[in-house]
DNA sequence: ATATATTTGTGTGAACAACACGCATATTGC
DNA sequence: GCAATATGCGTGTTGTTCACACAAATATAT
């Protein structure tokens, strides 16, 4: 069987990240070619004998200097030939968390700048790329509500407040505060620690830390973790 | 930019049906090449120009002459480099569900042959497809639980005790008959005809009906559909 | 024709989870 | 010392899940 295709492959990652009690996503500024100037995602083609997984940490290390915490595949675009004006090009995209201690970008290369735009503020972005970004929100909404995913965009220890504020903000709705905590310590995937945060006013706030292993151990059980308040 | 791509790009879809009270999967052996004889998933590559969506379903016409009832995009598998023995293939996989009342396969080229395999006795299959249907039992499993994507499967006329057989089978578990009725009859996303069906033994039974305009509106409030059952 | 097996169809109470809400506590700043 | 601010805890109401038993309508066997 012979096979001549001219289809490209190319992967793109929307990373996320929490800063200023809001989220944000990285873009990079197109330096080359037609839509030079033009906002985009992390990404590029992918190399021959690379693994898709390792095509985009590549991407990400060497567009924006960044090694991110959580990754998973979110969907592939395919079904406009022209999305990409050159060729028809296939895209692999990437969902991916940076949590709030690794957000420092160092683009390497000079022919890329990379930057974090609250995700509510995005530029006119190249290509399909808003819808990517939508898809991309929708996912880290409803994950949110049944993965402990928050744990990888905050610092290794936070405050309470912080991680209810996290979830306010990336499900855009009030939650009540005693419910969230109560319910969140029920499932005991965070544990308080002795430490306690350096004062602004109020009440001085104790640290939490999240437990990875009763997560794991939780997890295991089918479906055991489910946040959804209205 | 110069682009030196040799990666393939192909699609496989994995197709459920359902007879005999047993999911089905619809498989495809190969005749050709060096994994002759073996069974695989309905699949190919993508042709230059093509979307992935038309490629996948010419493929199925093409190999089984099936037209699905409801399809959506799975997974693409790219991270071994060596699925494919002969060159690197990233594989877009979508996952597809036919009614019983479509079930007959007509493959019209003589290169293949189509079956239905039931979903707990699969034959070896070539390439990574084991672990494609594994991922695609899972994605079955879950999607059951909040979309009423039973209706797919089943003819249009239905007897609830079918409806009830369906979900047993494909969740793998006991569940309590009088709890389900109830539920699902809540939703409205299912109604009862004046009909009745061909007598077996014991009372009478309505055939059924589902409601896919109560199932629009009941979706576009976020998740008021959910179904789980222990 | 009568009894038995078979399958459909409905109702009710107990246990648990979600939700709404109020107040005490420990600090900063005036 | 008093107001302002933020943390931390408890309780009652409401709604959903779950476990469970019996009546109704037919076919089949005797």
């Amino acid at each position: 069987m012979k096979i001549e295709q001219t289809i490209k492959i190319a992967v793109d990652a929307i990373v996320f990240g929490y800063t200023n009690q809001t989220i944000h996503v990285l873009l990079i500024k197109q330096k080359l070619g037609q839509l030079k100037n033009q906002w985009a995602l992390v990404g590029g083609f992918v190399k021959n004998g690379e693994t898709l997984t390792k095509a985009v940490k590549r991407e990400l290390q060497e567009e924006a200097g960044i090694e991110v915490d959580y990754m998973e595949q979110l969907y592939t675009f395919g079904d406009d030939v022209n999305r990409d004006p050159r060729f028809q090009v296939i895209s692999v995209t990437y969902f991916a968390l940076v949590n709030s201690t690794n957000l420092t970008l160092t683009a390497d290369t000079d022919a890329e700048e990379a930057q974090w735009f609250p995700v509510n503020e995005l530029p006119e972005l190249a290509y399909d790329h808003k819808e990517i970004v939508q898809l991309a929100k929708e996912r880290l909404q409803r994950k949110l509500t049944y993965q402990p995913i928050g744990f990888d965009l905050l610092p290794t220890k936070f405050l309470f407040s912080d991680l209810e504020r996290l979830y306010c903000s990336i499900l855009e709705q009030e939650i009540d505060r005693r419910n969230f905590r109560k319910k969140m310590l029920s499932y005991g995937v965070i544990e308080e620690t002795e430490e306690y945060a350096p004062q602004k006013s109020g009440r001085p706030a104790k640290l939490f830390r999240f437990n990875k292993q009763k997560y794991m151990e939780l997890s295991m059980e089918s479906s055991g973790y489910k946040i959804d308040f209205v």
